[in-house]
This record gives C-alpha cells, sequence and structure tokens, in this order.
DNA sequence: GCATATTTGTGCGTATGTATT
DNA sequence: TAATACATACGCACAAATATG
C-alpha cells in the first residue's frame, strides 16, 4: 500500500525513497500517537458528511451507488475540522507547524497543504507565513456559510430584493414571539442598540451609510437573536450578509449605486430618524407584550418600500458575488 | 513582480491536445492570450499597512484590517468557480486534463491540486481517476451550503429542535402566502406531492421512515418553494438537508433511535394517515383562500408534538454532523 | 487479461515573507 | 535600520493506483 496505515505498514516492495515512519517525532505536541488517518474499514463507516452525491443510505431499491473514494487530503481536513468544530481547537489556537502535522498524519506536505487549502476556503484556519506563521484557528461563522448559500442563489439568479423578502418572512415571527415573552432584558438589549444606531447617526457628519446599515442590521440580527433561536440567527446573519456585500458596498458592481447618491444628506438624515422612530415602536410594543401588535408593525417595516425597495431596483439586481 | 516563471514547458508532446500556448506567465507581461492567474495588479491593491494597534480615534473610518494574501491556489479555484456559477461551465462538463489546465493557469501541479481540493470540498467539482476520468462540473445545491451552516449550529450547541423551530417559523407565512394567491397550479402540484406521498406510505409495507419522511419533506419544502422566493427556498432546503443526516438517518450516531422504533407498524401508519389528513386540509385552506386559517392551521401542524418532538429527544439532541 | 490515459501521493529543492535581534 | 532565522509558498520529477476500452 502506497498509504502508511496507522499500525502496520507492509511496505512490501521498497522503492527507492524509504517511506518515514508515520508516526516518527512530535515537536512536543499534545495528543501525540494519534493514528489520525485510518483509512482502512473505517473509512466506509465514518458517514464522512453528505459528499458529493448526498448521504450514501443502506436501503434497499437503489443497490449500486456512485461512491467517491475519499481523498487522502480530505480525510485530514475532516479530522482537523472536527476537532474545531467540537470545540477541541478553539478559536486563535496555533496548529503545529507543518512538519509535525506530516508525522502525524503520516501525510507529506503536498496533502497537508490541500487539506490546509480546504480549511482555509472554509475559514477555519488562516495559515500566514514567517516568523510565528502556522495555521491559526477560528471559529465557524455565518459568513461562511453565507458565502455558499450566496453562491447558490447567484446561479439560480435571485435578485437582492428576493433576499430582502426571506428577510421579512423571518423576522416578524420572531418580534412576536418576542413580544410574547416580555423578556426586560430583550427590551434593553433592544434599547442599548438603539442607542447605537443614534450614536453613529449623531457623530458620523458625513453620514456614511456604510456604519449606519450596520449598526441598522445589527437591531434586526438581534430581533431574531434575542429569541434564542440559534438556526434563524445563522439563517438570518447568513441574508444580511449577502445584503451587505451585495448591494451594501457602494464600490460592489452590483449595488444599486448606478443613480450616485439619489438621496441628500438631509434626505438621508430624515431616512435614518423615521427608521429609528419605527425601531422604537417595536421596542415599546415588545414592552407592552401587544404580541400582534409588534408582529404587523414589524412585517410593514420590512415591507415598507424605503426599506425593502420593492420592485425597485432591488428586484432586477442579480446577485453578483463574485466579480 | 512574480515568482520566476516557468522556463521549461510541461512535456507538451505527452498530450494529444491541441498545442497548449507556452503561457509561461513572464513577469509584467501580461499581453498572453488567456492570463487567468495575474496576481500582479491584485497584490498591489492591498494596503498592507503596519500593525495599527493602539489606534486611539483615528479620525474617519477603522480601515486597515488584517489583509490575508490569496494563496495561488485559491485564486484558480475563484476563476474556476466563477465560472461554474456564471454558467459558462454546466452540470456534467469535463473540465480539460491536469497537463492543460496547469498550462491555462501557469501553474504548477500541487497548486492546481489544491484548487481542485477546495472546489471539490465545496462540491462544485467531483474528479475522478482512470481513462476518462477528470474533473466534473456540479451544478451548486443547498446542500453544500447546509454543510457549513451546519457546522456553525453544531459549534454553536444548536439541537434538533432548534432546527425544526426554524422551519416551523418559515413556513407558515409561505402557505398565507400561497392562500393569498390562489394559483391553482399550486394547488395542483401540492396534490401531486400528497399522491406522491401516499403512493409510498401504501407501496412500501415495511415503511421504512426514511422515504416516507423524504416525501412528507418535500411536500414541506414545496410550500416554501411554490412562494417563488428563490432564498426562503435555499435555506428550508438546507435545514431539511440538516435533520435528514442528523436524525432522519436511523444509523446515524445522532438519530434520536436510542429507543429502537418506540412506535409499531399499526401505530406509524396510523401517524402516517394523520399527517396525509393535515396535508390535505392545507391544500384546501389554500384553494379556499383561506389566508390566516392555512398559516394557523401550518403552523400548528409544525407545533404538534409527533411532528416537532417538542421538549422531547429532539431538544437534547445536539447536531452531531461529523461523527 | 492487457494497454492506455488519468489522477494520486511522495520527496526534495528554491523562493518569499515575517518576526526577532 | 539592517541582518538573521524561521516557516510557509511554489516548483519539478518520479512511482503507484485506478478506471476505461
Amino acid at each position: 500500500m502506497a498509504r502508511p496505515a496507522a499500525s502496520a505498514a507492509p511496505r512490501p516492495g521498497t522503492s527507492s525513497p524509504p517511506p518515514p515512519p508515520p508516526v516518527s517525532r512530535a515537536a512536543g505536541a499534545p495528543g501525540e500517537g494519534d493514528p489520525l488517518v485510518t483509512r482502512g474499514p473505517g473509512a466506509g463507516l465514518v458517514p464522512h458528511l453528505p459528499g458529493a452525491f448526498g448521504a450514501l443510505r443502506v436501503s434497499t431499491s437503489p443497490v449500486g451507488r456512485r461512491v467517491r473514494v475519499p481523498k487522502t487530503a480530505e480525510l485530514v481536513a475532516s479530522q482537523l475540522r472536527r476537532r474545531i468544530i467540537r470545540g477541541e481547537l478553539s478559536e486563535g489556537d496555533a496548529l503545529p507547524p507543518e512538519p509535525a502535522l506530516m508525522a502525524q498524519f503520516g501525510v507529506s506536505r503536498p496533502t497537508l497543504r490541500e487539506a490546509f487549502r480546504v480549511l482555509e476556503a472554509e475559514a477555519l484556519i488562516s495559515v500566514r507565513r514567517g516568523a510565528h506563521g502556522g495555521a491559526r484557528v477560528h471559529a465557524p461563522s455565518p459568513v461562511v456559510a453565507a458565502r455558499y448559500a450566496g453562491l447558490v442563489l447567484e446561479h439560480r439568479g435571485a435578485t437582492l430584493g428576493d433576499v430582502h423578502q426571506a428577510c421579512a418572512v423571518i423576522e416578524p415571527p420572531c418580534a412576536a414571539l418576542l413580544a410574547e415573552r416580555r423578556d426586560p432584558a430583550d427590551v434593553a438589549a433592544l434599547r442599548d442598540l438603539l442607542a447605537a444606531c443614534d450614536e453613529i447617526a449623531d457623530e458620523t457628519m458625513d453620514l456614511t451609510a456604510a456604519d449606519l446599515t450596520a449598526a441598522q442590521s445589527a437591531f434586526h440580527l438581534a430581533v431574531v437573536e434575542l429569541t434564542g433561536n440559534k438556526s434563524l440567527s445563522v439563517l438570518t446573519g447568513m441574508l444580511q450578509h449577502i445584503v451587505e456585500i451585495t448591494g451594501g458596498q457602494p464600490g460592489h458592481p452590483a449595488a444599486p449605486a448606478d443613480q450616485p447618491d439619489p438621496l441628500g444628506p438631509a434626505e438621508r438624515r430624515l431616512k435614518a430618524r423615521v427608521t429609528r422612530q419605527v425601531h422604537a415602536t417595536l421596542i415599546d410594543l415588545i414592552e407592552l407584550g401587544d404580541v400582534a401588535g409588534a408582529q404587523e408593525h414589524w412585517r410593514r417595516h420590512l415591507a415598507a418600500p424605503d426599506h425593502a425597495i420593492p420592485g425597485g431596483p432591488a428586484d432586477r439586481c442579480v446577485l453578483d458575488l463574485l466579480g
């Protein structure tokens, strides 16, 4: 076998280069002696996540599924990914240097580097070179998921208004839930975010839209996050990120800034004030426990022309995340 | 100034394909036919300002965060990815063999392979080796995005009930929209899916839950997809996929099948019949145009104990997508 | 079974960037 | 500010496994 097995290294026909032992030296690395890449019988058992063709079901009818053999780099990436997701490797942790990982996994450097590129594309690690460089671990964020979801949406020709409409569907029920709960902590948190919006709107004289909309987006996200539902929070974060990188940046080619700044500073300041009032009203409705009122109020806010840009440029602006 | 160009042509005699243009990616000479990877000016764009740590009240905006220089493999992967998303490369298309791509991009084989691993991890290509092997293109699917979103949720300790609750928030407004629209095509499509559920429930005697729940999930997904909103469709597909690979598979370690089959065939058949009736009622409400009724009916269905398993095992079953 | 085309995994060398001294 | 050591980035060539006809 070409691949060095975990424990048994047959080494049948010794070629010119003697294959190194799978685990030779671990430079002060904790958790030494892990088999790590045991591809033999375990490879068939591990679901290894949905591959390119979906989960393989041991069902009856379609016997004979095209099975894609996992590459070695993919196995290495999966092992590292699992340790990151499980929390064994936390944000900021530094992975051992390449030679140590090569020894631990029993793979060569190109293979290890392929695994690095995969994890780097997933933003789970960031590799820096230099003196104290190496791979550092990052926690998974909705931004990563948003990138791929955005790819799917772009491939399907979704518009910016489509994404906005999704937010308009998700958020009102969350507002209703908060009103039903009437938790003072929720109200306080929202008031804090509202104050943050005010501060930004007041301090910045040029009133660049990016900062203000970011603060307003944080308010919208909080409405979802305070419900405690992690799935909706992640989904909303994804949608917001897609909106942000598509239409929020003025320099983006897909930005609806074809007409450069149709609003003057005065109108923009007025709009900010109106938005602030709408947000404040939501907090009041939540504090009062007006379930239906909060939901309807938030639904209208998200359906408002100046917020959703319905039928306007947003509905003709297909997503363009790739430049 | 880029890295030294490949001075030697990579064995042009061995491959029969058209003579690859000797794109040597000479320094500062972008005049070649298809430079593809032109890193020069792009790298010069990054500000690369020194570490601004103790920035005490910088005047305008905190521009100047840590920039991560993109690796060559990442650039190659981005170019291929863009061509896939843009539709220039469609599902099933075969990419040129490795030597041709090496010549086109002007990179070495390890670099190209790193790009392949990245795209393969994103399920945008699938590489098979052998005579007529090579890289084949696949359309992006919500399954890919679901994988990363699931990673985020697992890292945050989300439960299966959490994911289900997200579906319960998204779907009722969609049902309301369908009832408001009263499109006969929607009703027909839902009736077809209902019939498909019946067929599966009747034909399969062993009544393995996997097939039936898949058909029922298709019905739920259709409620969202028929609204025409692509974002919500993709999101719902992601959530369903997470549920499917986590709790749906009986063999999955995270499946709530610790108590093996608490339901006998009789009870399960009864449940299927009840579910069928609930689905049929939704179709009727949509056909009648009962907006509030359809929304409330679907909300209750998704909150029903036998559907959401609320507070039961689902709420204690954290997602486990990595084995 | 055999020939062929293709990807896969490996080793080693050089270039480049980063932090420390 | 300049020299230096460390760690990754990228390149090339060889041997092996694999799928097709």
